[in-house]
DNA sequence: GATTATACAATCATGCATGTATGTAAAGTA
DNA sequence: TACTTTACATACATGCATGATTGTATAATC
């Protein structure tokens, strides 16, 4: 019952990172010992020294397990259009895309959901974990950068909503994203956003948009009535 | 050096949550033990025991002594107006009032700033302490109404921008308070949102009014160029 | 002024998580 | 077939946080 082959071996160590995943979610990181994560995973704490170093680097084995997937996905959802879809979409509608895309991954994945769950509430950033407060900072900053350049684009198309900077606005969406999937974590029972997320998306997205229905029921009048050079 | 007088008990644990602040910020709540909050007070383990029965009441005091007086402040500051001021505010402003409230305890007061930062990122809620996330949720869900009253006050008046609903509206401003707090503390260097907080709120609010400058502009070339009652 | 309750300090016993060291059976290799 | 390596399991030593107990000097009370 020893000695599995390269194979076994690797879906050990899978197992192994679910069981963490189920028990630092539990019991949070800190307080799970390697001792629950073996018996959880049906092996001895030695399995899992065979695997990882220690319980920071499983931790991270966990993490990036489903970070790293999503920021790809996510970063794609960013840079290019909806991926089924020919026509292609606004500065603003990627934005929109994006969101979706990031909340929907969350939604549909119990493994992404726990982790970020775990990330979240069930974890204690200090010692060597502060250090991933300063890289998802950094993240933030560059992804800050990366909408701030949708926004300007936007600006340039006139579909920015006057008053607003590419900057700010990029600020702003983060400050949405990451209020948005921390309320989502949260809240359980879904009665907050959890339904209507992507309406809140949209509202979000709508609110940044220069031209909205009411103002341009007001230019159709203005063009019908006036003239076609005072509606632009 | 024993048995002071009770002014000088209520001082020791007074110096004893503060000390808990400190080392529960560097070391996380799991991590710090009550020997370190000890030393960092002044004072040995037993005194702690004499003032509380355990870590966990230590924190919560250490947690209510800045939570307590906050959402005093900015129930208050949610339902009247703004203190100095006379002329009243309207639904909108209110909310916006609210929210730089908020901001500004927490950018103001350093304890304040560290007791968010300890339950955010130094904390892991599990065992007696997930009730604390039901809480929180449950606080979201208290918030989420009372802003819903504002907002549906705003829309009787007019001032919510045509599309929004008041629930929605709530809730979206439940999740900008709620990133902003969190991007707000993870950025130490500021960045991001610390220096524009005053903008980002101003921004979010003026997403929510339903005449933009922009629409006004057309409105008064539609009032002189057609007639008053096209224009509404 | 004697007694009692208070506000801690100091010591001790227990349990438990970690890391490491060793054992071992199967798979790979020659 | 001999041996080597892999992939774990088992056992052990260490450290350390907790909680309880005991000690004690002072304030409060009478």
């Amino acid at each position: 019952m020893v000695r599995r082959t390269k194979e076994e071996s690797q879906e050990t160590r899978r197992s192994i990172i679910a069981a963490a995943r189920d028990v630092f979610y539990r019991n949070g990181v800190t307080r799970t010992t390697l001792e629950q994560i073996a018996a959880a995973a049906g092996v001895t704490r030695g399995a899992i020294y065979w695997h990882f170093t220690d319980k920071a680097e499983l931790f991270y084995a966990m993490r990036d397990e489903v970070r790293l997937p999503l920021v790809d996905c996510s970063d794609f959802a960013l840079a290019s259009g909806c991926e089924g879809t020919q026509s292609p979409l606004d500065p603003l509608e990627r934005i929109e895309h994006f969101l979706e895309v990031v909340v929907g991954s969350v939604a549909k994945d119990e493994a992404t959901r726990r982790t970020f769950q775990i990330v979240s509430f069930k974890c204690e950033y200090v010692d060597e974990f502060a250090r991933d407060l300063e890289t998802a900072c950094s993240m933030h900053t560059d992804l800050q950068a990366k909408l701030a350049v949708l926004y300007r684009d936007a600006k340039r198309r006139g579909l920015l909503r006057e008053g607003l900077t590419p900057a700010r606005s990029a600020s702003d969406t983060i400050i949405f994203l990451s209020g948005l999937i921390r309320i989502w974590l949260v809240d359980e029972s879904g009665s907050l956003v959890r339904r209507n997320s992507r309406r809140l998306i949209a509202d979000h997205i709508e609110g940044k948009r220069a031209i909205k229905r009411s103002c341009r029921a007001v230019r159709s009048v203005v063009k019908r009535a006036v003239n076609p050079t005072s509606a632009k």
